[in-house]
DNA sequence: ACGGTGCGGCCGGCGAGCCCG
DNA sequence: CCGGGCTCGCCGGCCGCACCG
């Protein structure tokens, strides 16, 4: 079954090609009943424009490319809305996931056999001088993570200052003893690391830091090493949301009150903090917002602009997780 | 910046057109060492083969069109495993997302312009009509549902059985007292309902359906129900991962011991079901099976093989979150 | 006979220019 | 002289063919 065509359109309705394709783009050039008749036999053909012939006419595709990680639900947010926001601005989405037995660089081949106009990169991996190319020969943004080259533009949100955000409400609760669950090597977990130690000692506070990581499991692990201590901490910050559930997971399962013996903060503010019955105290990235600066920035690299790095101002969202300190 | 194309690198190297394009395929006619320095040249100059301009020439595009939720984890699951089996196949993946915002026709609509050659559908929400038009004019086979129309193939886990395995699995471990917290208007939700209830009957049970759905906060409000009950049920059969976790959630909350006092099922062996610290006794559906038979079934349409609805076995994976019923 | 060239035509749209009532 | 409509060339590869060394 050959797919029908502009030419099929045009020789079942009597009319020429050109004509046909005029009318399927609403481009002016038709009468209102030519329009009507051409449609109709268009609808009743089925045709779909082929989009790839139509791209090959023009140099720019008009077409975004987006890789991200299948399994992390905060890319998912950014996707959804990525698709939103690159729609008001007239372009496509093709979208190219990135798991364990699919690398980036598959994904980013991928896009680029696609012709997109620019890449746009949730959280990638890739090493800076990989950026760095991929910059210099695409348009290329990443989202989440610092870019590292001034060819690449970036679109982040301030975790250090989200982290301490987090910090700063458990200390006005009256919390003294605080402990952080680290993202490991995870992106974004230095600088959310840097942040909890920072505000910490701003306060005047010892800051505990843990080996933790971007899963429930990790935070599973560490509420372990913390139940141990002596004097365990009364608030925690969990390095995502994930991590978070993890811990409350364990605490729960420790009989330890939420929130009124320990209080827990997460990061991301994804579906998951609001997934569970006691809904979580978070520090929120919009995803919303990063998407429409994401397709912004994108747009600005094609239009010639320079790479710049934004940074956005995260939000604490304070739910039931979090609470005043134990007397 | 206009892309680099195969006449660029024909004439930075000095050769034809025909000649590049003949090593840049892998084709015979050329030597080795004009394919070294060919090679060489597109290298240094970025060249990227345009899949669009390569495809148009030929009818079949060998590409996959595939639609997924972006917030289900299973369909990640899937969709990562059906790359892998595209690939065996000499086939690539275009992926679509449906999201609350992109509905599962825009999600189509997408794919179609790309002129994939097949199309694999991941739970689709589409109306039978809806299927069976869009099978009848490009193969189409939706994957966890049943297909419901002789033009489109479907590969299904038996979700009747696999809740019997569950509902058998507790029966075995003494427990008399069942309750199904089912997926209300969900893709499944009925086969799995109906599995309980047949099952429950078979053993001679009265099977106790309450009203859940598919996330977290339906399992936390159909387990605020049972607890209300003046002989709560030993045994849970819910009807997904995420259920079964806020099951699991509101039990602990509610200082329940799992698997002690009350034993919880899932269903799908997501990702989630060991996630948390309880790992969740769950029915695995196998992802990569189900991704390798929806490609096998998939090219089968397009070789012109007769739409099938294949039935996979789903398997009973028992972890910690089942046990014994309370004496 | 084999490595290589050059010439068209084709795929399915797009758009400039032209023609005619 | 304008607007509906057509003709034609082009985008970037692929492919068959004639032709050369």
């Amino acid at each position: 079954m050959a797919r029908t065509t502009l030419a099929d359109v045009a020789r079942e309705a009597g009319v020429s090609v050109a004509l046909v394709s005029i009318v399927m783009r609403d481009a002016p050039g038709a009468s209102d009943v030519t329009r009507a008749r051409v449609r109709d036999v268009a609808d009743r053909l089925g045709y779909v424009p082929d989009q790839r012939a139509r791209l090959l006419r023009s140099t720019d595709t008009r077409l975004l490319g987006v890789t991200f990680d299948l399994h992390q639900p905060f890319h998912g947010d950014l996707v959804e809305h990525l698709y939103a926001a690159a729609a008001e601005h007239g372009y496509d989405v093709a979208i190219s996931a990135v798991a364990p037995s699919r690398d980036e660089r598959s994904a980013v081949q991928a896009l680029r056999r696609e012709r997109c106009d620019a890449l746009v990169l949730l959280g990638p991996d890739l090493s800076t001088d990989d950026l760095a190319a991929l910059g210099t020969d695409l348009p290329t943004l990443v989202v989440a993570r610092r870019s590292g080259t001034p060819e690449v533009a970036a679109v982040r949100g301030d975790d250090e200052l989200g982290v301490g955000l987090a910090v700063d409400h458990l200390v006005s609760l009256g919390h003294v003893r605080l402990a952080h669950v680290d993202g490991g090597s995870a992106p974004g977990a230095e600088e959310r690391r840097r942040g909890f130690v920072e505000a910490a000692r701003r306060h005047g506070l010892d800051p505990w830091v843990l080996a933790g990581g971007a899963t429930e499991r990790d935070g599973v692990r560490a509420t372990a090493t913390l139940l141990e201590a002596s004097t365990p901490p009364t608030g925690v910050v969990a390095f995502n949301d994930h991590c978070a559930s993890g811990v409350l997971d364990a605490l729960l399962r420790a009989r330890r009150d939420v929130p009124r013996q320990v209080s827990v903060t997460g990061y991301d503010d994804s579906r998951l903090a609001v997934a569970r019955q006691d809904l979580m105290t978070t520090v929120s990235q919009s995803a919303r917002e990063m998407a429409e600066r994401a397709v912004a920035g994108a747009l600005g690299l094609l239009a010639g602009e320079p790479a710049r790095d934004v940074v956005l101002t995260p939000e604490l969202v304070v739910r039931s997780t979090t609470g005043p300190a134990p007397a």
